[in-house]
DNA sequence: GTTTGTGAAACCTTTCACAGCA
DNA sequence: TGCTGTGAAAGGTTTCACAAAC
């Protein structure tokens, strides 16, 4: 809305948009503008006017994070290391990927895109040369698993594991899961309960 | 654990290995024996032993699908699309991805394993003569509502979808959504959240 | 002794409803 | 009039606690 001129939205545009309730909208950015990210004023919207859209936008960047910069490194580059590089769509969001990093010989000093595939025994300096808070993994599951303790040795805070399956982390570090069997599944029960009901699970990330 | 040998398993196990309460795994299994398809008898587990394994994995299989065949077509034979083609963890799910369109000429008609590549005029008489319940779209932000568009004429149910936006679907239609910008969102927000206040956030799908 | 299934309590989220403000 | 922010009600989920079953 920023970027299509807008000046204000109101909660209930903004639910529209989103399939969500106006309260719910409100709920949610009360928070925003109270207990998250060391605000000063507890109102981000002007009652009979809405919100304006680029205060709005600056105050969910920094509850999110995207208005910081973030680098991190990426393990394995098969198909999914590949889209990732491939997909251009990071640099708004405040996130690089600075190194990518693979066990197979075949594939290591080769270039993909601006980056050259480092052997494995340079992710713990490359994660701390470049303070890399964010390790992406993307090897097959047999791998994860000793991936992911690497990269928790090196000081890592988040991983985003591709790999179908739960990983054991550090205390203290994060990990977002993209499990393709884990959504599938999800669609499968969604289609079959709604043959039967008559309601929709709405899709999540 | 079928699959380990063991015979019966407890909540409290189940619990410890899913990081979830014995209470909790109780009280989604009575449902799973009860309400959910079709089940006669409302007792799952035996008082004092646990839960029998084999019949156990069986009714969830059947509660989620897995124990029905699903055709799927995927549309876009990019990074992701190939990515998908290459991993072969989805034959025990019953499902199968049965057809791949592109609109790109130069990939038209290529082999991609054992599927060749199809031209999007096809892609409505494929999706009837294989009766595909499920479309996947690994096409560009741009082309993917129209694509949905298509699968949703042609009579799929549900759409699992890695485009980075939300899809408009005829009713009946479900989506789930895989969006590697979300999931980064949500990892960085954990990050950040966990440097105040100590608590991490589990990952979803 | 161990473990399930389930009411009741505690907790959390969403919706309702409206005072207050522009 | 239109909209926010927020108490209160409603609705849903998780935890507690224990009788019944093995």
């Amino acid at each position: 809305m920023v970027a299509q001129g807008h000046q204000t939205v109101s909660s209930k545009a903004l639910g529209a948009a989103l399939g969500v309730s106006s309260d719910k909208v409100r709920k949610d950015l009360a928070w925003a503008g109270g207990a998250a990210s060391g605000a000063r004023s507890n109102h981000v919207g002007q009652s009979g006017v809405g919100y304006d859209c680029a205060t709005l936008h600056e105050r969910i960047r920094s509850v999110v994070g995207t208005n910081r910069q973030w680098a991190a490194v990426l393990v394995g580059c098969g198909n999914i290391g590949r889209a990732l590089l491939a997909y251009g769509g990071f640099e708004h969001q405040g996130f690089e990927i600075v190194a990518v990093f693979d066990s197979n010989r075949k594939v290591i000093g080769k270039k993909i895109g601006s980056l050259e595939v480092a052997p494995m025994s340079d992710l713990r300096r490359t994660i701390r040369s470049h303070q890399a808070s964010i390790g992406i993994i993307a090897v097959p599951r047999s791998a994860a698993q000793s991936v992911a303790g690497q990269m928790c040795a090196a000081g890592v805070r988040g991983i985003l594991n591709f790999a179908p399956m739960r990983l054991a982390v550090s205390q203290g570090v994060c990990v977002t899961n993209i499990d393709v069997n884990v959504a599938i599944e999800q669609l499968m029960m969604d289609v079959s309960l709604i043959g039967q009901s008559g309601r929709a699970g709405r899709g999540g990330s």
